[in-house]
DNA sequence: AAGCCGTGGCG
DNA sequence: TCGCCAAGGCT
């Protein structure tokens, strides 16, 4: 028996079924015995876990979640925050623009809603950071909605009961429709949460445990081909490698010279150490000669990171300099305090180069 | 509308 | 080791 026979009022009871029993606990779920009473998750809990979601994993945002809520309890204490100190918060979880328009989106929601987050799917897409999937999982997740939830973990099981041929990204509108006609009155939110820990423990990238899958027999992949070549994807391009510098001037009293990266781009918003303008298209000059300023910069090594794009070699160069040069556009930070700036994590990586110590625990 | 945008873990 | 990829959105 197919999916196409199996109707989906039945598919979606036994994935329900599976989701009582196996379900993940995670911090922005409410408990298992409120949510049996039909208790709803916070949306502003909601929200926060899914934007931070984004592409990330679930160990990753942990963490950053509890640090969130602990920092900004409410919406409302967020958009009154520093944008600043979100940044700093937000500092090693990666795609910043998500940061900023976490601020833009809590202070439309105080400022606009009222501090209360919109209810519908079109709503919640007006606000900044909100995409197709976010607005479904919080319409469907937070209040209940019968939306069609269709995030990467979904694309996988979906494709796979389905056996579709069409390559992603424009197999999208096939599967939302599928997803969609899936998607249950009843639980709707339950069902969307079932979907992706279905794709997260069971229905997995690689090697699937189709033995222990609700839908057991009703999976097409399973039944005419290898699950683990679902779905299909357009091929990938390779990332160029791009090579920069970058300079670690300390002071007298132990303090590194950093300044604040253009808003927008790549870690935008961030800090970092003077570099030689290298992006993810031109590589920055490598060599002593493009100093900041001038000071007695030996040559200490290089880091390798990897971008979403291309990858990037920093030559790493420092200098003590007798006191601070007087630079305009930056500040000198005390290396006890690094680890609470806004730095990305390939800027630690540099620092650490040229600092063994400097974000080790005291 | 395809390219841009981080990071860490895993097989 | 290294390519893949994880609850995508913006322009």
């Amino acid at each position: 028996m197919t999916l196409n026979t199996l109707k989906a009022t039945e598919a979606a009871t036994l994935l329900l079924d599976w989701y009582d029993r196996h379900h993940r606990d995670l911090p922005w779920r409410v408990s298992p015995p409120m949510a049996a009473r039909g208790a709803l998750a916070d949306p502003y809990h909601v929200w926060l876990s899914e934007v931070m979601l984004q592409q990330t994993t679930v160990q990753a945002v942990k963490a950053y979640f509890d640090k969130f809520l602990t920092l900004w309890p409410t919406v409302e204490n967020l958009a009154a925050a520093e944008t600043e100190d979100v940044m700093r918060a937000w500092a090693g979880l990666g795609y910043y623009a998500r940061a900023r328009n976490l601020k833009k989106c809590a202070e439309a929601v105080a400022r606009e809603h009222g501090g209360r987050f919109p209810e519908t799917e079109e709503g919640l897409k007006a606000l900044p950071g909100v995409g197709d999937y976010t607005a479904a999982a919080i319409a469907a997740i937070a209040f209940n909605r019968k939306s069609a939830v269709l995030d990467g973990n979904v694309e996988r099981v979906i494709s796979r009961l389905h056996a579709i041929e069409t390559p992603l990204p424009a197999a999208k509108p096939e599967m939302r429709r599928l997803v969609s006609e899936l998607t249950p009155s009843n639980r709707p939110g339950d069902f969307a949460q079932a979907m992706m820990d279905l794709g997260a423990k069971i229905c997995t990238p690689k090697r699937p445990a189709c033995a222990l899958c609700p839908f057991g027999g009703s999976c097409r992949a399973l039944t005419i081909a290898d699950p683990e070549t679902f779905p299909r994807k357009a091929g990938r391009k390779e990332k160029p490698l791009r090579l920069g510098a970058a300079f670690v001037a300390i002071d007298s009293s132990d303090a590194v010279y950093l300044r604040k990266r253009a808003a927008s781009g790549l870690l935008g918003g961030m800090t970092e150490v003077p570099g030689t303008g290298w992006t993810a298209r031109r590589d920055g000059d490598t060599s002593i000669d493009a100093q900041p300023f001038a000071a007695a910069w030996e040559a200490c090594g290089t880091i390798t990171h990897v971008f979403t794009h291309f990858e990037l070699h920093l030559s790493v160069y420092r200098a003590k300099v007798a006191q601070a040069v007087a630079c305009a556009e930056g500040w000198w930070e005390p290396i006890a305090s690094l680890k609470r700036q806004a730095l990305p994590t390939v800027m630690k990586k540099a620092i650490a180069q040229a600092i063994p110590h400097a974000f080790k625990p005291v």
